[in-house]
RNA sequence: GGGCGAUUAGCUCAGCUGGUUUAGAGCGUCUGCCUUACAAGCAGAGGGUCUGCGGUUCGAAUCCGUAAUCGCCCACCA
């Protein structure tokens, strides 16, 4: 026994087994005519690292997968990246800027041959990681949102909504990035709390010079744009201005005032200063006055030649410098602190520019319709349900998607522009060629006149299709492996994805395949730390999962995780949630080395307290399976573990194994051997999903396997809820034997002194082999005797006593009674209370009632022995 | 500004369609133990007027209203 050691050691285990399923293709999943049980798993950035919440994530699929694997679905696990438009593009330029070459000076080629040599370099450095946690994804699959088939299934889809007319080009006000330089979705902007200014400035009205305006604006820059000042038709303060042109400060520019309701006569003035080329409601405003829009930004954020002033300088210095010079012409009237949200990219936290510009949208109204309903009826089940309503609110309100980004590293538009204006939409070039031909009527068209255009797609126009397109379900949309794995069956992911995601991931189900993309979907909680901090690297509050594993192994890793984690809930994260899970390990380990430490007897006969322990054991493991189950069912995985956890720690190694433990140097018997045994494997089995590593291992060593067998495919045994009486009386027992202890740890007395118990009251003696083994008694006397020197306790209605040599303490004894004798007394007259009235006894189903009575009848025998104990101390 | 969710032991959370011994778990705390699988351990113990107030009901942690506090999402008030 002594060939294991008395700790657990993760590292010396875990590469090994790792190596043994991938070496077995034990990961691997083929169409047959099993059930399929499909995760696509969400794609992280390709060249990211690994960090709390992909473990987290991650931790939860691989559970849920190898849960499935063993109640014998075909089980898969699909892995990928994401090309992760934008910010592995901002590393790629930032990589290049280090180099001294900047993204302005090469081609297109060019830069995607670095931005693939960047890939190739640091790509799936993140799934090899994914691996050192025990992730059993099916590598032989993974994919890439810019490989070949999944390109070709992005131009494909593409080209199909610009056929139904779903996708148009046109020129609108988006969300600019000047940071990234491109284009963004109302998505990716971040609202932000900023606390800022609130500056008043004087626009005086054209031909009275002594009069003037007071506009209130937080960005003073923007009045090199301005075209017109507005105000509300109802304000009395304004009714002078109408028809009256006033003088853009600084600027000089006359500028009509116009009358609209939009405008809030409460805020700031009431004056609203408008421009329409940088604001969304100013650019509606122009839009129906008919006012000239100009455009003063250039795309980083410099002031334009068209701005007139300040060209080529920053916005922000702009503010700072033009409020100086306002100030200085007296055309200041007041500055004021004032808080509000600002929109910041989500990828470079540059501070967005509302920028009027050409692009390309998806008309999303025409496709949410089954995505809604399917959320609805709960086709697509949400865990947990709340986040049902937030979904229905986006989807209801949602506007078009803006879907092209002014950058190279992505799927490139399939559109090309004809050398006369106008464009056409194509898979291939070849194709585009045809189509321009067509369009033209110019046969002479080639390749060379047409221009593709340059814009690549929204990172997630390729990830909306990841259920389908990873099963090639696009391009040949009736194969087998979409047909055997789509709709695939549970997604789990972090709900700040809902809308980029998940929402749009269902609606392309539905226009694609008809077919919902997942039966459910886990929303994780965020990981935070211990005070409630989200993780993230300016904080430095982040561990490196890497570093934890090495600490306390995958397995505890996993479980110290799984811990904390209800679905939706944030978790506050501890290091010492991992010292659980590895102390856990090292429980386990322990209790086998106890068991294969063991010499096997052919010739004892098995003991009556090990039979019964036995007997209660297993069905108490039979009740556990059918609990984690269900726990399962419901996605509660973290109450299912802490079942298993209890199971293990308390009852199996705490109750069971000392129950049938021999005695020192002795052999046990063959029966009860043989059961422990066939329990430690069924344990083994419900802690897999949880623990692959450690329990893989026991495993191995539990019996002779065949090279290529292993846990991760062994069967779940079923349980079923019996409540059988043994448990119910096993509960009374552990009470009856944590008496006699608390009378042991009282007086001093050491366990291996054996000792007699009094028994005064109706008790059940079946199980009398297993009291006297862990209480350590040499005998029950049951003569309804108590010696005047004994210690005692009540278990229901039966006292219980321990005499002892010296003499106790009349005095706590009795107080302790009467402690007891007072809530009881108490317990029973609420009981009571209940029952003399009518009402309830009347209105009450009878099964309460009837419980009731129980109560008042357990109540009143308890204080009878409570009783009759007190008199025989005083 | 709108909407959603939460508030139960020191901490993190269960408590599902109101009734299951005047509320449960894990961790932490306290006490005693190096007992021969495990001190990353064993045995035992203590700890809560279920955020406040009002209501419905024979009966409320659970349902309703209200207040407070916290969190999240959405929104174009300059």
């Amino acid at each position: 026994m002594n060939e294991l050691a008395t700790k657990y050691n993760p590292a010396e285990v875990e590469d090994k087994w790792y190596a043994y399923w991938m070496e077995h293709r034990l990961f691997h999943s083929e169409p047959d005519d099993r059930d399929p049980y499909c995760i696509v798993i969400p794609p992280p950035n390709v060249t990211g690292v690994l960090h709390m919440g992909h473990m987290l994530n991650n931790t939860i699929q691989d559970i849920l997968i190898r849960r499935a694997r063993m109640e014998g679905k075909n089980a898969l696990w699909v892995p990928g990246t994401d090309h992760a438009a934008i910010s592995t593009e901002a590393k790629v330029v930032a990589k290049l800027t280090a180099e001294g070459i900047k993204k302005t000076d090469l081609s297109r080629e060019e830069f995607l041959s670095h931005a693939w040599d960047w890939t190739n370099k640091y790509g799936g450095i993140i799934l090899e990681q994914l691996k050192r946690l025990g992730a059993s994804c099916d590598w032989e699959r993974t994919a890439f949102t810019m490989d070949d088939i999944r390109s070709r299934s992005v131009t494909k889809v593409f080209c199909h909504l610009y056929e139904k007319g779903l996708i148009y080009r046109g020129v609108r006000m988006v969300n600019w990035d000047p940071q990234a330089l491109t284009a963004l979705s109302d998505e990716e902007v971040i609202y932000k709390e900023e606390h800022s200014k609130l500056f008043y400035l004087r626009y005086f009205v054209e031909g009275e010079e002594d009069r003037y305006i007071v506009v209130a604006t937080t960005r003073p820059e923007t009045i090199l744009g301005d075209t017109a000042v507005c105000v509300n038709p109802n304000d009395p303060r304004y009714t002078w201005l109408k028809g009256k042109r006033v003088i853009v400060p600084k600027v000089g520019r006359s500028v009509p005032v116009i009358m609209d309701e939009y405008v809030e006569m409460e805020f700031g003035t009431g004056c609203l200063k408008v421009t329409p080329a940088h604001d969304v409601n100013d650019y509606m405003l122009g839009d129906k006055y008919n006012l000239e829009s100009i455009d003063i930004f250039n795309d980083n954020g410099t002031i334009s030649e068209a701005g007139g002033m300040y060209v080529g300088i920053d916005r922000f210095d702009v503010r700072r410098q033009i409020m100086k010079d306002l100030e200085a012409e007296g055309l200041v009237e007041k500055v004021e602190d004032y808080v509000n949200k600002v929109g910041h990219s989500e990828r470079t936290d540059a501070v967005i520019e509302p920028k009027l510009s050409m692009q390309w949208f998806v008309k999303m109204n025409d496709l949410v319709g089954p995505a809604i309903k399917a959320v609805e009826n709960d086709s697509i089940k949400f865990v947990p349900a709340k986040f049902k309503n937030t979904y229905r609110h986006w989807m209801t309100t949602i506007k078009d998607w803006c879907i092209s980004r002014q950058l190279w590293w992505g799927h490139q538009i399939p559109a090309w522009f004809l050398p006369e204006g106008g464009f056409v939409v194509a898979e291939t070039e070849e194709e585009a060629l045809l189509k321009a031909i067509e369009k033209s009527g110019n046969p002479a068209l080639t390749l060379k006149d047409l221009r593709r255009d340059p814009d690549c797609l929204d990172t997630w126009f390729s990830s909306w299709l990841w259920p389908i397109s990873l099963f090639n379900g696009i391009l040949d949309p009736d194969n087998e492996e979409i047909t055997y794995y789509y709709p695939t069956a549970d997604l789990v992911t972090a709900p700040d994805i809902i809308f980029f995601w998940v929402a749009r991931m269902i609606i392309a189900g539905y226009e694609f395949r008809n077919e919902k993309p997942f039966g459910n979907v886990y929303f994780t909680g965020i990981v935070r730390d211990k005070i409630g901090r989200k993780m993230s690297k300016s904080l430095g509050n982040s561990p490196d999962p890497l570093d934890l594993i090495a600490r306390y192994g995958a397995d505890g890793v996993r479980m110290g995780l799984m811990l904390a984690a209800p679905a939706g809930n944030d978790i506050m994260y501890d290091d010492s949630l991992c010292e659980q899970g590895r102390n856990f390990c090292n429980k386990i380990w322990n209790a086998f080395r106890l068991v294969k430490g063991w010499e096997v007897s052919d010739s004892d006969a098995q003991p009556e307290s090990s039979k019964l322990g036995t007997e209660w054991f297993g069905n108490l493991l039979s009740d556990t399976l059918a609990e984690v189950s269900d726990l399962m069912g419901k996605f509660r995985i973290s109450e299912a573990l802490m079942a298993v956890y209890k199971l293990f720690w308390d009852e199996f190694s705490s109750w069971y194994l000392e129950v049938v433990k021999p005695a020192y140097g002795k052999p046990i018997d063959r029966a009860t051997y043989e059961s422990t045994l066939g329990f430690f494997d069924t344990l083994l089995r419900m802690l897999h999903p949880f623990m692959p590593f450690i329990t893989e291992e026991l495993w191995q060593h539990l019996a002779e396997r065949k090279d290529g067998e292993s846990i991760m495919t062994a069967r779940m045994p079923e349980g079923r809820k019996h409540d059988a009486p043994i448990i119910a009386k096993f509960d009374i027992l552990k009470e009856i034997i944590a008496g006699v202890r608390t009378i042991r740890l009282k007086k001093q007395i050491p366990n291996k002194n054996p000792l007699l118990l009094e028994v005064n009251g109706q008790h059940d003696d079946t199980l009398d082999s297993v009291l006297m083994k862990m209480a350590n008694l040499e005998a029950i006397d049951k003569s309804d005797s108590k010696s005047p020197t004994a210690a005692s306790f009540i278990v229901g209605a039966v006292e219980y006593s321990v005499p002892l040599e010296s003499s106790i303490n009349v005095e706590e004894e009795l107080k302790k009674l009467e402690a007891d004798l007072k809530y009881q007394q108490g317990f029973l007259a609420t009981v009571e209370k209940k029952l003399s009235n009518e009402r309830f006894v009347n209105s009450a189903p009878e099964k309460v009632v009837a419980l009731e009575r129980k109560k008042q009848s357990d109540a009143k025998e308890k204080i009878a022995a409570i009783e009759a104990a007190i008199q025989a101390l005083s």
